[in-house]
Parts: C-alpha cells; structure tokens; sequence
DNA sequence: ATCCAGTGGA
DNA sequence: TCCACGGGAT
C-alpha cells in the first residue's frame, strides 16, 4: 500500500473509533497560540489552569499581556511549569507581534505559510512543533503537526526510525496528504488521543488500540 | 546531555 | 514514590 492510503487508513480508522476531537480548545487565536507555547512538555491539565489564571486576570489578549511585567506573568502561568520560562517565551512571542505586525495576531495570519513559519521560529522558545501548533490551531494555515505522539505511533509501527528529525516526521504527513487544514487539525488531536490513551510510553495498551490493525 | 520545574496518574 | 507530559535552548 503506498503512503496516500495508508495515512488515509490511519486517519479513517482513528476518526470512526473515536469520532472527531473538535480541537484546539480555547476561545480566541490568542488564546490558543498562548497555549501552544504552555503546553511545551507539559500536561494540558496544568496548562488549562494557567489559562484560567490568565482570563481571571483579563490578560488574555496581546496588549493586556505586554502590559504585565515578567514576574507577574510567570506567577499568573506557574500551574504550566516552566513559569519563568515560558513567561519569557510568552513576551518574545508578543514582541514579535508587537513590533512586527502592530500587535495583530491576524496580521501574521495574513502572511503565506512559509513565511509565518519562519517568523514563529525565529521566535526565541518557539520551536517547529510549537511554531506548527500556533500555525494550524490559531491561524488555520495547512502546517501539519507532528509530536512526540506521531514519533512513537509511526516507530512502533515500524514506518519511520525512531530518531527521525522532526521536519522528515512532518513531511511524511505533508508530501502525501492534501494541503487542508481542517484535515490537518483533526489528524494531529486524533494522534495525540491515541497516544494519550493507548500508544503510552510505557506499557502501551496495543491490544484495545484503534490503530492494532496497523501493527507489524 | 542537561536544564527548565509543576501536576496528576499509574 | 515515580514517571510522563501537545518541547526547546544551551
């Protein structure tokens, strides 16, 4: 079977076992974008906490957020981890917002793909995964996601090594499946949720997994 | 390879 | 207790 179908297997065998996963959760682009950089290596339990301090806090937009300062912020985003750091990387995210698109989010929206990509990961903090993230989830642009999640599940299953860097993951999504956005959006929460679930770290549960039929 | 560094589930 | 977590930088 050829990589077309076997990723529109996946996909269709994941989406009628679980039925859709209507993600990102999150009200704004803001917000999302906001959450994508939370959630670096980190539960999103603990990232919907922060988020809730932050709305608490009417600090959930661009320029209420510029407004705090650095100690403020890590306070208010300590139940994610990371606090002090990913308050520095929330405030280089708004910089570039701020300086480069008048503190628009829409603004870099309205930039090609490749091009927003590239403004995200010139962005200290902001690395490919989470630079796809704030791209697909926020901005609706047709930047396939690939996690720590998509790694394990394609390994396991015996298609790609491992180690693979992180661009070879994304383009084994991207040079095959249609450039759409929404496909992209549902494929990567479907992913996680099996991952999440079934394909774990440690003691995956392959017998009762949506994707057992896929197994070598 | 090591740091960042809180939280919940196994 | 221990481990894993919608990672990234140094």
């Amino acid at each position: 079977m050829d990589r077309t179908s076997l990723l529109e297997s996946y996909y269709s065998s994941m989406l009628s076992e679980l039925g859709p996963s209507q993600w990102w959760p999150g009200e704004t682009p803001f917000e999302i974008a906001v959450g994508a950089i939370l959630t670096q290596n980190t539960n999103w339990k603990n990232v919907a906490k922060a988020i809730d301090q932050l709305k608490a806090a009417n600090a959930l937009s661009v320029d209420a957020m510029s407004a705090l300062s650095a100690e403020r912020l890590a306070e208010l985003i300590q139940p994610s981890g990371f606090f002090r750091l990913k308050a520095k990387r929330l405030r280089a995210f708004l910089a570039l917002l701020n300086d480069e698109y008048d503190g628009q989010l829409e603004a870099l929206a309205q930039e090609d793909c490749a091009t927003a990509r590239e403004k995200l990961l010139a962005v200290n903090g902001i690395g490919p995964e989470t630079a796809d993230s704030i791209l697909l989830y926020a901005l609706g642009q047709p930047s396939f996601v690939v996690d720590a999640y998509t790694r394990r599940i394609l390994s396991r299953h015996g298609l790609l090594p491992e180690d693979v860097p992180y661009d070879e993951l994304r383009d084994f999504f991207m040079d095959v499946l249609p450039e759409d956005a929404s496909l992209f959006n549902e494929f990567h929460a479907l992913i996680v949720r099996v991952g999440k679930q079934w394909c774990r770290k440690s003691k995956p549960l392959c017998d009762e997994c949506p994707l057992a039929t896929f197994l070598p």
